[in-house]
DNA sequence: CGGGAGGAAATTGTATGCAATTCTGTGGTG
DNA sequence: CACCACAGAATTGCATACAATTTCCTCCCG
């Protein structure tokens, strides 16, 4: 039931994961400071625990660490979101490849499920669903090839990712294609895995050419636009 | 000149490094716990430093951080080991393939002297330094892709790699089968990515059938049958 | 009015103290 | 002799206090 009074102290897993959930729900744009007194409390706990949360964060590489500085939510710069497609490119056609090898129903059902969910979320215009489900996605795939390193690989990458379509997509709109997930699933369901790996390197190109990396600093001049500034 | 009299206090990052090396050149065999204070008054500092350290290096996946029990560093299991070629196999042949599309003068120049190295330690049969050598190799390869990404990635699996063989090669001796590195430098120096991706598949399949799985608890009988223990 | 010096406030880095948990060895009991 | 309870020691978890650094505001001078 969980219903404490307190609800009990949360674990710097519990931070951990909270950051990371929040960053791949876009609710931590790029730069964003994080303050440790501000989370700590936030959290209930002392600084000690935020820390050590922020150090792995850091070190899986979503948030900077700058000394004496604090903490703050990586901007990917157009090289650096380059890297992040590039060992894509390389990781997800493999993980295609490997479930198009052996297509089990019960994984293309998950899938098609997922799919589903997708275009729901696709025609009701929610956005913010759909961009998390099309992350997901991803994520799923790799869960399936039942290497615990290649899902934490995949959920790094996912997070930059998430944050270089942030930084980098002026309208906040669509992050995947339309429906290329489907041709995904259908590339697995053959049973070709090299249809499938092709399918996968399209599809990430096209996921790559959606960014708009001409402007430099996007974020700066948005905000002085929109900011009324009474008086 | 760098000559402290008492060195300055070595930054968590140090502490790290340390550690991190530490594993590369074997010195902390799979198993050994590393307990807070010792590694505290070892590198002179407090406890905290070190615990950053450690949830870092707990968060590349090299050591283990149970709770209340704290760090040791990982025995990989057959199964992890696995994961970790199946991982190497999806992303060295990519990073080999890329090097032959522009095999430079100057990369294949620095590859072969360390191929000399390689033949060198070999000779005169120094097996620390040649285990240690034949890791850097592929190290080597990954920061040619100029990928920071791939590189992290790498060093990462490098280590796991280190444990892995250390684990379950009954004979100390050679990591890598006598010379395939050069057959590398050979098909990166061809331009040709097909053939320097297969060379590198061939290659880390023979890495990974050089080692044995049989054994499930190899260290600790062998402690057993080494103990003198007179009297 | 611009710009830099200075200092207070805020933030991070580090060490330390104490609580909580685990480990270890001892003694008792069936 | 095996097994279990228990107390002491050792170790980790956590919060806090203080030091070091940065940030920001103020004021003075050109």
């Amino acid at each position: 039931m969980q219903m404490n009074a307190t609800t009990a102290a949360p674990t710097d897993q519990d931070i951990y994961d909270r950051i990371f959930g929040a960053l791949l729900s876009r609710r931590l744009p790029p730069g964003v400071r994080l303050a440790e007194v501000e989370l700590a409390t936030a959290f209930g706990v002392s600084r000690t625990k935020v820390r050590t949360a922020l150090a792995r964060l850091a070190q899986d590489g979503v948030i900077e660490l700058r000394r004496n500085q604090g903490a703050s939510v990586v901007q990917p710069t157009e090289a650096q979101t380059r890297h992040v497609f590039d060992l894509r490119a390389i990781v997800e056609p493999a993980i295609a490849a490997d479930l198009a090898r052996q297509p089990t129903k019960q994984v293309l059902t998950v899938l098609r499920r997922h799919l589903r969910l997708e275009n729901a979320a696709r025609k009701h215009g929610n956005d913010a669903d759909l961009i998390r489900l099309t992350g997901e996605f991803h994520r799923l795939l790799a869960e399936y090839t039942g290497n615990p390193l290649v899902l934490r690989l995949l959920r790094e990458l996912e997070v930059m990712t998430c944050l270089a379509i942030l930084r980098f997509t002026p309208t906040a709109g669509a992050a995947c294609p339309c429906n290329e997930h489907a041709e995904l699933v259908d590339a697995i369901a053959s049973g070709e895995p090299e249809r499938a790996a092709a399918t996968m390197r399209t599809h990430l190109g096209h996921v790559l050419e959606g960014l708009d990396f001409r402007q430099t600093q996007p974020s700066l001049s948005a905000m002085l636009d929109l900011s009324p500034m009474p008086h």
